[in-house]
DNA sequence: ATCAAGATTACCT
DNA sequence: GGTAATCTTGATA
């Protein structure tokens, strides 16, 4: 028996290519100290948004009061509301003043699944079937894992938000994608997810 | 000051 | 598969 001992993911991690990060967070633990609670889930499902030449990145049209945390060095947590409803959560990448990051789009949920249930619904589940309805979107894992605007530049390399560690997953269990809800560059295969995962937001 | 769009979700047929 | 809900933000005047 191998014992894997999972390290939290350093600032060298996150400072490296987009694409290779967004691909290499897949399988990773993402953790959030609430209270006495530790949530946890494993990220499943990514997308990645460049500031140079990706229309769709929140960072294409320069630094705003809304995005600046994206032009941090890699390894921040950016998180913006949408919608009048939701916020979404993102890892910054790369070097700073770049405006690159890697948007959480699902999650299999982990630990404390009961407060991330409570945090969803205020009840507890009626259909089993529900649980896979609890962090399959990027609004809804903020949801569970009760993120919101004043997580907004958290560093990840700190106590309160990180990411575990986890061996490397093999190219043929990645699928890419289009990316979905963008109307500019929609060309762009960059949407990243765990093939047969069934907490992946779209089958 | 006003306005349109939005990296979504839930609920409808 | 279609669409209403809801409000913040950035752009324009």
């Amino acid at each position: 028996m191998i014992f894997y001992k999972p390290k939290k993911l350093s600032r060298q991690f996150y400072t490296r290519n987009l694409l290779f990060v967004a691909r290499d967070l897949l399988g990773k633990v993402l953790v959030k100290k609430s209270g006495s609670k530790i949530l946890s889930g494993k990220i499943v499902e990514v997308e990645a948004y460049h500031g140079d030449y990706d229309q769709a990145s929140h960072a294409f049209k320069g630094k705003t009061n809304r995005n600046e945390v994206m032009f941090n060095e890699g390894g921040y947590l950016y998180v913006y509301f949408t919608y009048g409803a939701h916020f979404c959560a993102n890892i910054v990448v790369g070097k700073k003043d770049k405006g690159i990051a890697v948007l959480i789009r699902a999650l299999e949920p982990m630990k404390s699944i009961d407060v991330m249930i409570k945090n969803r619904f205020g009840r507890k589940l009626i259909h089993d079937k529900e649980k896979y309805n609890l962090t399959n979107g990027p609004g809804k894992l903020c949801q569970a894992c009760g993120i919101n605007r004043k997580h907004n530049g958290v560093d990840l390399t700190g106590n309160e938000i990180f990411i575990l560690n986890q061996p490397k997953l093999r190219s043929k269990e990645i699928g890419v994608s289009k990316r979905i809800g963008i109307t500019r560059s929609v060309n762009l295969q960059w949407r990243f997810f765990i093939k047969g995962n069934p907490f992946v937001s779209r089958r």
